[in-house]
DNA sequence: TTTTCATATGAATATCTGTTCATGTGTTAT
DNA sequence: ATAACACATGAACAGATATTCATATGAAAA
């Protein structure tokens, strides 16, 4: 992000309507819904995110058969997930040594569907 | 993105089995369609983009009145008006020396609904 | 044609982001 | 206790990104 805010340029020009400018008021979110919403999709805005979501939506799985399936190292992985993890898309449990990921939420496979449906036209 | 695929760790752990890995890769996108993905999700991950969304969810605007209503200057405005319409989420047609910008699909709207559903919890 | 207005765009810059590398933490086995 | 293993994390660096500034384009008015 980089909303600097700057006092907008004086332009001659104003076609909108007062009664525009108030339903934009009034439809657009709070400035922190809306940075939140904007860091919601960024989680979504990064091939080894959506791979590592794909992979979890078929199992349950740990961080190292992850940068196995992924060919990436567990570094990676774990610095990927941990944002992940902060956006609640996934949970995680500890069995021994190990940690086992999963998906946190159901819809995130709906959010992606409707992703693919868009690109695809 | 940054998927360098470099060979990953022998890792001693495995604990994927076999039908999970064809599983995965079964479902796992093309590698350009993740591709894409990211990238249309990237656009979201904007707020001055979202702001503009919400923008024309109300009404068809021009690029000067978008930049007076978000507080902005034109050409920044311009510039992320350029990536939404490459994406095709946006659409625009010239009267005179103005150009209204509108949204070029329905269901954008239900795509940052669901965003903003997830963030309510 | 020349000027003015609305918008687009290239270059530059500051900031953000993802991976790597080195190392730390927590658990099990010896 | 010590070693080994699975994972987490901080710092550093390279690449991506958003805004600004200056300027170009395209249309209407003078």
């Amino acid at each position: 992000m980089a909303g600097n805010q700057k006092e907008a340029m004086q332009c001659e020009c104003m076609h909108v309507h007062q009664d525009m400018i108030e339903m934009v008021e009034e439809h657009m979110p709070q400035e922190e819904q809306l940075a939140d919403l904007a860091e919601f999709f960024r989680v979504f805005g990064d091939t080894t995110r959506i791979r590592i979501l794909y992979v979890l939506m078929c199992s349950e799985v740990c961080v190292c058969d992850i940068a196995n399936l992924l060919g990436m190292t567990q570094s990676a992985i774990s610095h990927q997930l941990r944002i992940l993890k902060q956006m609640d898309l996934v949970k995680n449990r500890r069995e021994g040594k190990t940690i086992f990921y999963s998906l946190a939420d159901g819809h995130i496979k709906s959010i992606l569907s409707q992703g693919l449906e868009h690109i695809n036209e």
